[in-house]
DNA sequence: AGATGTGAAAGTTTTCACAGCC
DNA sequence: GGCTGTGAAAACTTTCACATCT
């Protein structure tokens, strides 16, 4: 891994009132699938604008420098795609995986940090492509609220829960300094959001219920460091 | 999972001249263990300033997220950092993970991409902390070049194999748009770089010999998306 | 007593290899 | 012949549990 939030697994909670049923139906992919199929995503995006209309497990394998078993595993976890002896319909199976990311429908994103990579994030081309709107800007610094990007107009983070209320967010962006992140997350969760990524180097506390993804760049820049010494 | 690069792992070339040696003594770590290796270090700095001077690893477990096992296993890989009954002395065990990590050593780094995203690695002040240091940045964008960050002059991309020639680069991060990244990463490894750290969405091919971490801020925001389609 | 370091066990992920369909 | 879907095997990672040291 480099850069990046672990999903906790198999964290199985034998429910109060859960039948011993062994459930082979294990219900969510992992999280290097999950992971996978996103780049799958950007492939079949690239083929497509080649005009490529079929694509084996072995093409998009070689594309993403993985094994094609490795691909029709990740993909059969989903459902059967495709067909033996032809390979994948790209336009098809682009859909399928937009619709398994959840990427069919539009995301109400908050943005708490206003600093440059709020500012990155907030400009940054494939959220906006993919449906994750940033609806509103959230920093503490007074000399920023008020400023203006591209007409979302910066508020002060205390006006979160207010603002929420009305319009209500899915997912919060957390740029801000390690020292406030914490802070800052409990007011984000307290205002209702699902999911939250986070930009911070700190590991967050958040409830169980609210999902959380690590991007972490001191890590993604140690662990090439660690791969460059002698 | 999540935004990551992952290493390739297990690629046992059996080379040409090899002496059929068993060779238990496996010789990198696995990307998780480096990964966490770097949380382990935050947590230290954490500590240390929390004047701590000792902790257990089921402390360190704690603040992680981890169990206790896994904090030894991984410390364990690198050396006898503990006292038994005792724990691991703060400052002592982070010197020895910054040892590891190649934090003890200055890396010349080379910011290819002077766009928002660009910007905010610049000013990130972590990577300063750290030993990463940005001491040229090129773009290509005939309107950026000239421009002034922080008394660094963002040069035109074309320069960067003579830049190289007088002043050495370990590393390029790669913060510029798709559709040149991989002509861009080209001229870095032509300049002879050790390592990248790629921000562009596409999968680039570079040769064996240069290091690359993946952070892709679309995968780790598409992973919460999927965590939250219902 | 308290906590590390580590083989062995358990669990998870990846790869192999092939039956089955196009 | 080509390629998927998938059980079974292999590889890898994490956890357990305990001998060992302070």
């Amino acid at each position: 891994m480099g850069a990046s939030g672990e999903e906790q697994r198999g964290r199985r909670d034998a429910g109060a009132g859960e039948r011993h049923k062994p459930s082979l139906h294990m219900d969510r992919a992992s999280s290097s699938t999950v992971t996978r199929l996103s780049s799958y995503y950007r492939l079949l995006g690239e083929l497509q604008a080649e005009r490529v209309e079929t694509v084996s497990s072995g093409r998009l394998a070689e594309r993403g420098g993985i094994t094609s078993a490795q691909v029709r595993k990740d993909l059969s976890f989903f459902g059967n795609f495709g067909r033996r002896g032809l390979g994948y319909n790209v336009a098809q199976l682009r859909r399928k995986i937009a619709e398994i990311l959840g990427l069919t429908r539009r995301w109400r994103v908050a943005l708490l940090g206003a600093g440059n990579l709020g500012l990155a994030l907030f400009a940054y081309k494939p959220f906006q492509k993919q449906g994750f709107c940033i609806e509103a800007v959230f920093d503490s610094d007074p000399r920023k609220v008020g400023e203006k990007w591209d007409g979302v107009t910066i508020r002060a983070i205390g006006e979160l829960p207010q603002v929420a209320a009305t319009q209500h967010f899915d997912i919060a962006i957390l740029a801000v300094p390690e020292s406030s992140a914490q802070d800052v997350a409990d007011v984000a969760v307290a205002a209702g959001v699902r999911g939250i990524l986070n930009f911070a180097p700190v590991t967050l506390t958040i409830p169980d219920h609210v999902a959380l993804r690590e991007v972490d760049l001191s890590i993604a820049m140690e662990s090439l460091s660690y791969s460059l010494v002698k």
